[in-house]
DNA sequence: CCGATTAAGTCAATAAGGCTGACATAAAAG
DNA sequence: CTTTTATGTCAGCCTTATTGACTTAATCGG
């Protein structure tokens, strides 16, 4: 018995730790989020929005396919969303120099702005987080959640971290 | 210039640290959320119908105030949700023994046989992220979550790790 | 015991943000 | 010159959330 108790325990263990996980996501992502979501509301905006500004600004120039594959919604979803941040002046639509087919994105500068407050309230309560837990926590973070994005697109996340 | 280049460096590297953080918990749960969303979709079910079944099995008993609190979205909100799920055999309800106002909630054998379908899928996710990142990793990856948490719900996450 | 509060539910209207399917246009590629 | 690709658009649908107003039943506090 002294020895059919560890295993079993163990498991015990292994499956709480696992739940753990999945609800420090859950709690930490509808966090996270509800400021940001806050302060776009009072704009019309929501989620969406915010991720579209967020990778635009990410990534200036980036074509309207590659932000389809980030956001991995139809195209018909990011269009309301995007048409309505160009038609209000967020963001700029350019035709792609080498393919004229594209339509190359960027900030406005009142999307710039809006990016910016945005992002600053993100940052701060990530910053937060790393300052709390301390350096060698946030990377064992990142290797966790870089272990939870799909294969493909971890590569998104170059190599190691600067250490 | 050799010492004005440093803190500049610095500054620059957490901001991309930073941004790397925001960036994780995007990708990260979304490809979280996709398996089961695919599962669920197949039940006519979405990801909220998820969230109520995984809390009541996690909670057997719990109140509807109590799941409110955890999911922060209205009663109206809930209560379509939850409806369908009372209707279609998932959940039941008991009233409370020492408040007969309340209505006790746990998952009927075929909720509970969903909610196991759907939590193993995730439960493998995590774990294999777990495995790949190391042991170290997981203890760094709960604290930076947790101080993502909004405090007030920080103390669901019963002190230490076990350890 | 009675009035106030609380737990839960309900009805109605509204909106965000997804989806599918079908079709259009312009440019690039073979 | 035909086909494919990048993008956009129209139309209709679903889920999940919102606010506001109201009901019912039970508990609680004087």
């Amino acid at each position: 018995m002294a020895e059919g108790k560890t295993p079993a325990n163990l498991l015990f263990l292994r499956e709480e730790d696992l739940r753990q996980g999945i609800e420090l996501l859950f709690y930490a992502y509808r966090d996270f989020t509800a400021e940001a979501d806050a302060m776009l509301a009072e704009l019309g905006f929501g989620r969406a929005h915010h991720r579209v500004i967020y990778f635009v600004g990410r990534k200036p120039g980036m074509t309207v396919s590659e932000l389809l594959d980030i956001l991995k919604i139809t195209k018909q979803s990011l269009s309301r969303v995007l048409g309505q941040l160009v038609r209000e002046g967020y963001i700029v639509q350019r035709p792609g120099t080498a393919d004229r087919r594209q339509r190359l994105l960027e900030l406005a500068p009142k999307g710039a702005e809006l990016e910016r407050r945005l992002t600053e309230d993100q940052r701060a309560l990530v910053a937060r987080a790393y300052r709390a837990a301390g350096a060698e926590s946030v990377d064992g973070f990142r290797r966790v959640l870089l272990g939870l994005v799909n294969e493909a697109d971890r590569g998104r996340f170059a190599g190691a971290p600067r250490r």
